[in-house]
DNA sequence: CTAAAGATGTCCT
DNA sequence: GGACATCTTTAGA
């Protein structure tokens, strides 16, 4: 809290956070801060939407088939930005999960902006808050994560990092299935607040 | 080497 | 509700 421009939150979560069991992340990253530093500027968000994927047990995660060059962060330390290319034009943002070895991501669905929303708009193409990043491709447009930042760590406290609001608000997390998949996709491992337009469409 | 699908968003009807 | 943009990754020949 010695940064007036963090007054909002606290320090970065730490490794042990992500070191656990990607479901139960999944489920308490919500209603954290997501924090983007671009040099002076400072982007957050409180992450309203996540969802899970796991490894063998869960054929929707591209750790399913096991380790490849493009999901080595998800068997790597956790505690990463895992950020891969979808669509021909998209990128997502995930956090690595579980010990070292052992694959697992988060995915970063949608954020309630709370600071440096004129960038978002800017990156965005919109004035309407709700849209700024109600999606996950939305929300790395809006907070301009790309593929440079794929292995990042978010314990560094730098460029992109998660943090603990100092001032959380109450809130329902609500549970449902994933979107946008066809295997697995009825494990309940998607997690939202309930009652927000800041999530994404059903 | 080739092909097909993809953890999506936007614009159109 | 549906088409389509656009290209990386992965699986299979």
């Amino acid at each position: 809290m010695q940064d007036p421009r963090s007054a909002n939150t606290t320090a970065s979560l730490p490794r042990a956070f992500y070191e656990r069991d990607t479901v139960r992340v999944a489920k308490e990253l919500v209603g954290k801060i997501l924090v983007r530093r671009l040099g002076r500027m400072l982007l957050e968000g409180i992450i309203v939407e996540t969802e899970a994927y796991r490894g063998r047990d869960d054929e929707a995660s591209h750790a399913y088939r096991g380790p490849t060059r493009r999901n080595q962060v998800m068997f790597g330390e956790p505690g990463h930005a895992y950020v891969y290319f979808t669509y021909g034009m998209h990128y997502c943002l995930n956090v690595s999960t579980e010990p070292t070895g052992q694959p697992g991501a988060v995915l970063i669905r949608a954020a309630q902006p709370i600071k440096g929303m004129t960038e978002m708009m800017s990156r965005r193409g919109t004035r309407h808050v709700k849209d700024l990043a109600n999606g996950p491709a939305k929300l790395t447009q809006a907070f301009a994560v790309t593929r440079a930042l794929n292995g990042h760590d978010l314990t560094s406290g730098k460029k992109l990092y998660i943090a603990e609001p100092s001032h959380p608000e109450p809130c329902t997390i609500e549970t449902g299935t994933r979107i946008g998949i066809t295997a697995s996709a009825e494990k309940p491992w998607r997690f939202f607040v309930k009652g927000i337009p800041f999530v994404s469409k059903r």
